[in-house]
This record gives C-alpha cells, sequence and structure tokens, in this order.
DNA sequence: CATGTTTCGTATTGATTGATACGTTTCTTG
DNA sequence: CAAGAAACGTATCAATCAATACGAAACATG
C-alpha cells in the first residue's frame, strides 16, 4: 500500500517520512491547504525544501497523502461504526459521538481536516477543493448504505429517505466541526449529537406512521 | 453609517464603491478571504489597484466591508425571523427555511461567506478568522436569546437549555452551508430543515417530560 | 481664474510563494 | 573496492503576492 520503500541502493533518508507526513497532515488540519506555506512545513516537518520535494514530488501530492493518513489514523471511528455488526441506530449513535471525541482531541485541531483543509479555494487549488468534496460525499454514502441495510433488515421503516436522512447526518457532522473550530467542547458536542439522534427518532416514526406500519420496535416507547 | 462621501472638492470618483464592493463580496464567498488575490479582484471590480486601495485602504479592510455589505443585504432574513412577533417555533422555522434559500440562491456563491470566508487561515490572517467566528457566534446568541425570550413566555418548557438547542440549530446551518457548497439543492435543504425542526419537537418535549409538566402546547400532539 | 484636493493611469516595489540546480555525501550492489 | 544510485545541504529560481510612487487629470472653493 504504501509505495515508499526504495527500489534498489543509495544514501538513506536521513528522516522519518510517517513522523514528518503527520507533523504536514496536523498543520494542514490546523491552517488548510493554501494558507499553509512551504516555509511553514519546512519548519514543522524539521525539512529542507529538496527533502520535502524529493519525498513527497510537491505540496498537493503532500496534501493527499496527509489526507489518506488523516482518513486512516483519524477518522476509523465512522468506517468501524458503519460497519460493525449492531443495530442501525447504535451505528449512528457511535458515528456521531466519535465524530464529538474526534473533533475535539486535546493536541489535535479542532474540526475535521475533510472540512478545514479547504472549503473556498482559489482557481488554481480547485482540484484540491474537489478531493476534500469526494472525501465528504464518501462519507454520506456511507452512511446513506448503512441506513439503507438497516432499513432492507426491517429495523427502518420501508418509507424512510435514506438520502435524505444521510444528508441530515453529514450535514450535523459538518456543523460539529465548525462547532468545534470555533471553540465547542466535547460535551457540548455529545450533546449536539443527542439532540440530532432525538430528530432520528421523531423522522423514524414519522415514517413509520405514514406508511400506517407499527412494526418500529426501536423508537416505539417514549 | 456609511463613511464613503468626501469632506471636500476633488477629482470625482470613475467607478461606483458599492457596486465594486458587491463585486469583491462575491468573489470572497466564491473563493474565501485568502485564495481571493487582488488580481481576481481587480478583474471582477473592474478597477486598477490604486482604485481599490484608495477606496477600501487595503484587503482586510476590503474583506471587512464586504462582511458587513454580506450581513445586511444577503442574510437580512436571519434577524427577521428572529425579531419577528411570532411563536418561537415559527421563528425558527423561518430562520431554517431562509437559511436554505439563502445558501442555494441561483447566481450566487452556495453556501454562507461567514463560513466559507475562512475556516482555517494562516497565522498572518487569524484575525480575519477571528472576525469571521464572531460572526458566528453572534449568529448562535441571537437564537440563543430569541429562544430563552421563548421560554420565558411559556412558550417552551422551564428545563430546556436554549443554550444547547442554540448550538445545535447553529450547527445545523453551518452544516447546511457545506451542504450547499458541496452541491445540495434548495430542496435538499428544505428537507434537512424539516428533519431538524422535528428534533426540536422531540426536544421540546423531552425538556418537558423531564419537568413533568404538561403546558407545553404546540408540540403536544403526535 | 488660481489654488487646494482628490482620484486618475502607468509602472513598479519588496516580500513571499512553490519549486530546483548543482555539487557532495552516503548508501547498496557487483 | 569500484560503480551506480539516491538523498544530502546550500543557494537560488521565476512567478505571484499585497501594496505604492509619481506625475497628470478633474473636480470644488475662494
Amino acid at each position: 500500500m504504501e509505495n515508499l520503500e526504495r527500489p534498489r541502493g543509495g544514501r538513506p533518508r536521513a528522516f522519518d517520512p510517517e513522523a514528518a507526513l503527520d507533523a504536514a497532515m496536523h498543520l494542514f488540519w490546523e491552517h488548510g491547504y493554501e494558507a499553509t506555506s512551504l516555509a511553514m512545513l519546512r519548519e514543522a516537518m524539521g525539512l529542507t525544501p529538496p527533502q520535502i520535494y524529493n519525498a513527497f514530488t510537491d505540496k498537493e501530492t503532500l496534501f493527499r497523502r496527509a489526507l489518506a493518513r488523516y482518513h486512516d489514523r483519524e477518522i476509523g471511528f465512522a468506517l468501524d461504526a458503519l460497519s460493525a455488526a449492531i443495530p442501525t441506530e447504535e451505528a449512528i449513535r457511535l458515528l456521531l459521538t466519535g465524530a464529538a471525541m474526534a473533533y475535539t482531541r486535546p493536541g489535535k485541531p479542532g474540526g475535521c481536516l475533510f472540512i478545514s483543509g479547504a472549503l473556498a479555494a482559489s482557481p488554481q487549488a480547485q482540484g484540491i477543493a474537489d478531493e476534500l468534496k469526494t472525501y465528504r460525499k464518501a462519507t454520506e454514502a456511507a452512511i446513506a448504505a448503512r441506513l439503507a441495510k438497516g432499513r432492507d433488515a426491517g429495523e427502518l421503516p420501508a418509507g424512510l429517505s435514506v438520502e435524505r436522512l444521510a444528508k441530515y447526518l453529514t450535514g450535523v457532522m459538518h456543523g460539529m466541526s465548525i462547532q468545534a473550530r470555533d471553540g465547542a467542547s466535547a460535551e457540548d458536542l455529545q450533546a449536539l449529537a443527542e439532540t440530532t439522534l432525538a430528530a432520528w427518532a421523531a423522522e423514524v416514526r414519522k415514517a413509520a406512521d405514514s406508511k400506517g406500519e407499527a412494526d418500529v420496535g426501536p423508537v416505539a416507547n417514549d
């Protein structure tokens, strides 16, 4: 998966590429793609420009590597929550709770790199903005797929629009990311997640009522 | 309020400052503060650099002017909804519906300038990022104040945490802004708003139940 | 009409941006 | 131990960034 091993001999690297990538990731996370200059990267990574360019080609490639690393190391909770063998509602609860924690980790930048990396961008960096959008859309698609799976399994009413609910949940997570950047605590985001789950229950009940069915189960009482 | 009138004679301006500011606002809205270069502003505003600097001091001042103009001309719906003499729930409904429309206006950049302007920033532009955060926090505070007013008027249960609910609603609006930037339609955002209002009802009921009171009224039925 | 004031247009300014040239050093391989 | 390969450090590249100098032009006021 990692294509960093050298094919043949030569002078060995004087630094740890993973540690350097980690430093770059945190810097991009904090300041975004375009606002992070090579001078800042140089200092944070402890490297000279030729070292950076030899190892990571250019700034754009370095950022994409940082994105992949972020996806693997910082938000594994999302994939884990959605793929776990647990009820749908519990998976969504794990997802939102995980986001509340991941967006407010001590010593880490607040919020999500997929959002902080670039929302608006210059025309030259449009490709980066598009890549980030792709990551965000993938999250939404994964949530929708999980909801569809729960609906097909009879956990959710057949009349429920999974796309609509996925868009709501993704939107809430995006909002949590911005709230985190504005100083919200883990507890604040946890409360936000709980309010969101209340909406979940209301939406599910509404969809079930509109079909006149009563086989809802997990959200029947009050 | 506008301090653009000259005190004494001199050569008149060859351009309309408001139209120029409008062009700058839309450009900042689309690309954000830092990613918008003076070359781009020059072309969009149809002005030479000295014209821009003479009229708006510098890029930062121009951006702050654009922010104020955006606040006055593009999101008046928010203040209107919160200050209207209508029930609290209706005010929130207007607020969210207004956001769904304002974030997807044809011919305008998607989302909200207060978010697209800068989430992450370079150390040099930290002041701009802080100013945007101030605008976002002001929105949250205005929502909280409106909720508190509704609670004090007996429209909402006394046990309701207006700060928590305000944080949720603000977060949802932020999420709507990002969804709009990712291509969501006005209908998508409207659906998101309706799901949010379902959460509203659930939260209010929960707060009322925890107090054991029944004087809720607008959300009693099912 | 003379004077003061403001903006005009043209041509640049110094600083910073992302990215390299080049000769040297240090490793693997045969 | 020679030959090839890769990364090293130093110094710097052209392009773009935000911002101005400067003299001419166009207004208001006396």
